[in-house]
DNA sequence: CCAGACGTTGTT
DNA sequence: GTCTGG
DNA sequence: CCAGACGTTGTT
DNA sequence: GTCTGG
């Protein structure tokens, strides 16, 4: 599972978005956040009538048939092996698929274990990557307006995510991966061909701050040694 | 046909 | 919107 | 994900 | 316990 984000290196979300020869990041996005949780928003990389752009999505996704936006159940992970079969998913997956853009994400070991402190993962060199996104598109038939959402989609754990014990990870994409996932003629069995767990060799994983990271403080204690 | 659901993780 | 269940 | 609320009538 | 909100 994935439900909270880091970005705390905006420039790093920059850097991939060139890649895509694309840049973007309002200014009030350059700060770093070390809590992202869902509702608020994260950057994402889409394609929209044939153009690369990134944007900023909420993060917990809206189906476009939803009667009202809050939801009676979750929708800020998608596990991936079920993504073509769920009504929530399926039409997001066949043409709004998207690049979630963060450099960690917090896990918390599962119940019951007593130690209910949330681990910080991410990539050794600090670099920021892309997660398996969907996306959609809801409006508001009262007002009109429309309110665009994300969900990140989830595999196996890794060996590293397994140790905390904990069973679920977002799906990382690698260079190639990505291109392929933003691929609108991308078929669905070499989609889910992306869609399995990445290799923990260069990652890594420390104990987070519960004080800080639980009550939703978003500054650097989260990720500071604890003591 | 219409009504109702549409989900995840983790736990059992 | 689209599928499942009754 | 976790934290916090969990309610009504009537009034501003 | 369960749902909503961030």
């Amino acid at each position: 599972m994935c439900g909270r984000a880091t970005i705390i290196d905006p420039e790093g979300v920059e850097q991939i978005a060139v890649e895509f020869h694309k840049k973007f990041l309002p200014d009030d996005w350059k700060r770093p956040r070390y809590n992202i949780r869902p509702t608020e928003e994260l950057p994402v990389l889409r394609v929209v009538d044939d153009a690369l752009e990134l944007t900023l999505l909420r993060w917990g996704l809206i189906p476009s048939w939803a009667k009202e936006p809050a939801l009676k159940f979750p929708t800020f992970n998608a596990r991936g092996d079920t993504l073509a079969e769920k009504p929530t998913y399926r039409g997001p997956f066949k043409n709004r698929r998207c690049l979630v853009l963060v450099d960690g994400f917090y896990e918390w070991p599962k119940k019951p274990s007593k130690d209910r402190r949330p681990r910080h993962i991410r990539f050794r060199d600090r670099r920021c990557f892309a997660l398996a996104g969907l996306w959609d598109r809801w409006v508001d038939r009262a007002t009109g307006i429309a309110v665009e959402s994300c969900t990140i989609v989830t595999t196996d754990a890794n060996e590293l995510l397994a140790s905390v014990p904990h069973d679920r990870m977002p799906v990382i994409l690698d260079d190639a991966a990505r291109r392929i996932w933003l691929d609108q003629t991308s078929d669905p069995a070499r989609l889910a061909s992306l869609l399995v767990p990445h290799s923990a060799d260069d990652m890594e994983m420390l104990i987070a701050n519960a004080e800080f990271v639980n009550h939703a403080i978003d500054d650097p204690r989260c990720v500071e040694p604890i003591g």
